[in-house]
DNA sequence: CATAGAATTGATACTAAGTATCAGTTAACC
DNA sequence: GGTTAACTGATACTTAGTATCAATTCTATG
């Protein structure tokens, strides 16, 4: 099953209609690789369904976020940028410097997820994971 | 040292002056224990410090921030949340329903950092590992 | 101690991210 | 096809964050 096809049965699941803007909006998140700004988004999505209203995409968002597979995030750029969860976790490395994101699948979280979740009596759902640092190109010459 | 007089050297080993309003910005953040958003601390800031321009608390947040002392991060809430960073690694759960924020101290992330960090030649200087899920007070009852 | 220079401050004004509202539209169910 | 409830998008608005600049404070130096 696509990432698309996963998002738009979980909203279908939780009682939320597939609509077309809706469809579009899920289309241009996965394909943007899930690093965007609401309001570039917005852009993203007029390319695809020209008379889609700004509301529409920041409601999405926000049903999508309640849902826990997208996730804001605030670099520190003006907008926040929303991540994709849709595998309940993710993870990244931050260039303090350039800002630029890479990304990376290891994870050993789910264990520590267990421990610390049952000392609090938390459900966990997902976890991010994100280091802080200079990346290859931002470093001083050695 | 006190969490206060870390951040404070801190400052001053990088060439920027400790003064009389940067001094009472890390009392309220450190007091406040570093989970509040800017204007929340502007707030704080001038119970101490009446004066205080908002502009200042800004500014001294983000050279926090560059410096790697504090992150802002985004709960979705309107305004970003800056959280003390100032021994390089976070941790945090936070329910998704009531939005609290509960803290934890393991971690097993520095390991995979330093082979993450090897892979795509990143120098790690610090991570922040957040669990989403429901607390114990939101959680469905059995 | 006086002064020059640089960093810092805070008032004001501004931009842009995010929210509220509401009439009109669309989808689902019969 | 018709009814109802969910959804949409235009508009207006609030609030977080930024830019600017004259006034102030700190540091160093003679």
């Amino acid at each position: 099953m696509s990432k698309i096809a996963r998002l738009a049965t979980a909203l279908q699941q939780n009682g939320y209609r597939l609509t077309q803007a809706r469809q579009a909006i899920l289309n241009a998140l996965v394909e943007s690789g899930g690093h965007v700004s609401a309001d570039e988004l917005v852009e993203l999505v007029r390319e695809e369904a020209p008379s889609t209203g700004r509301m529409t995409v920041y409601r999405t968002l926000d049903l999508l976020h309640e849902l826990g597979l997208v996730k804001p995030v605030y670099g520190g750029t003006g907008a926040a940028h929303y991540i994709l969860m849709d595998e309940g976790h993710h993870h990244h490395l931050v260039c303090s410097t350039c800002d630029r994101v890479f990304e990376f699948e290891e994870c050993m979280a789910q264990e520590l997820g267990r421990q610390v979740g049952n000392r609090f009596g938390f459900q966990i759902e997902g976890h991010l994971l994100e280091f802080y640092g200079l990346c290859a190109d931002c470093q001083p010459e050695t």
